[in-house]
DNA sequence: CTACAATATGAGTTATAGCTCACATTATTC
DNA sequence: GAATAATGTGAGCTATAACTCATATTGTAG
């Protein structure tokens, strides 16, 4: 549904200080969200522990919701640099190995901070769509559209969605709850296999 | 994490009255959360909206928290009858037909009220585990366990782990963001080919 | 019909949390 | 070195929201 509280920067940081005063901000929250829960987290407690004056939080956010807002692309953004790395170093492979390291790559990103990840998707509160969600999933038709001569593809978009929820979904429920399946790569051959049964064309 | 704040309820309804309370609690915080999202959710409203005093509420309930979790243990008690009834109902079908008519009762769970869920999923803080959700788990493994002799499983808990993970993530997603994927059954027909090339033995 | 149990009530308390804004400090430009 | 722009400050305001508790009402059992 949409949501109209704006979480666009009341200002944009221009010098080297200000800067610095937004990204400890967000990592204070980042710290604060790990240790001790979303119900903690008041800004006056993020502005505390980034070393800041609560008037200076409020120069660059305008309100809480854009402070987790700016801390979750900032988050998905990293784990999205590690699966594009993945799908640039296999562009050449066949896809039963470009789709193992992909896999490999989202849990990589998974394992980035767990914990913060874990907060973001049960505590803090989605209200607006993600931009960097976007990026990974144009990644991933990427992915597909380069290897079209070697799997079955009627619905691109249907494929891409497939694809995407599914290693999102498995990985993030093995990192976070569920680390045992990944001893000895099981989930990651697993998933490779399902995926690859699906994708690749039938004979 | 663990979370400790007391959820059980203070007392239990022996009424029909009381009964008729909590579930008109209940139902009109489900109704608040669908129409105007968790921001405005407070105890309050949701006392006034279910036509009781906020002591009365306070009766049945220790805290909000423990109205939300109530909340959605029933929501997703619902959607588990509906996959309970087809799991029954396909037990003597062989795996091609119980698991499309599988797939499909997932989408008609999340069809039951799929804004309340998309708001319980993405604004409403999950604080504790789901009982109803190891329900749904158990009918999976029973799925898969009637059907040992057509399917390859080498480790059940991963399977069944990968089995729910991708219906509901897929099925969630679909019905929430994406509904046109579920015109003429094109995402049903997908999963289920998705899952049955994973599960069914080859040779 | 009375006594007791179950249930209901809502004004008020408590406890912050989110955010503002008038003023101070620092960096940059000319 | 002064003027301007950028940045930083923190006491205090505002606005609830979560929850309590002394009292009232209703249902049930004997």
């Amino acid at each position: 549904m949409p949501h109209k509280t704006r979480v666009t920067p009341r200002k944009q940081p221009k010098q080297d200080r200000s800067k610095m005063t937004v990204d400890a901000i967000l990592t204070a929250a980042a710290h604060i969200l790990t240790e001790d829960g979303y119900d903690t987290a008041s800004t006056n407690r993020i502005a505390e522990r980034a070393g800041v004056s609560i008037g200076s939080l409020y120069q660059y956010f305008p309100n809480k919701e854009a402070i987790m807002t700016a801390l979750r692309e900032r988050h998905i953004d990293e784990m999205a640099e590690i699966v594009e790395a993945a799908v640039n170093q296999t562009a050449q492979q066949p896809i039963e190995v470009a789709l193992h390291e992909l896999v490999k790559a989202c849990v990589a990103a998974h394992r980035i901070d767990p914990t913060l990840h874990q907060v973001l998707d049960e505590q803090v509160p989605r209200l607006n769509q993600s931009s960097a969600e976007a990026k990974i999933i144009l990644l991933l038709r990427e992915f597909l559209v380069q290897r079209h001569d070697r799997i079955q593809v009627q619905n691109l978009e249907l494929t891409v969605f497939i694809l995407e929820r599914t290693i999102e979904s498995l990985v993030h429920a093995a990192v976070i709850e569920h680390p045992e399946f990944l001893q000895e790569n099981q989930l990651e051959e697993e998933m490779t296999r399902l995926l690859l049964s699906f994708l690749i064309r039938q004979v």
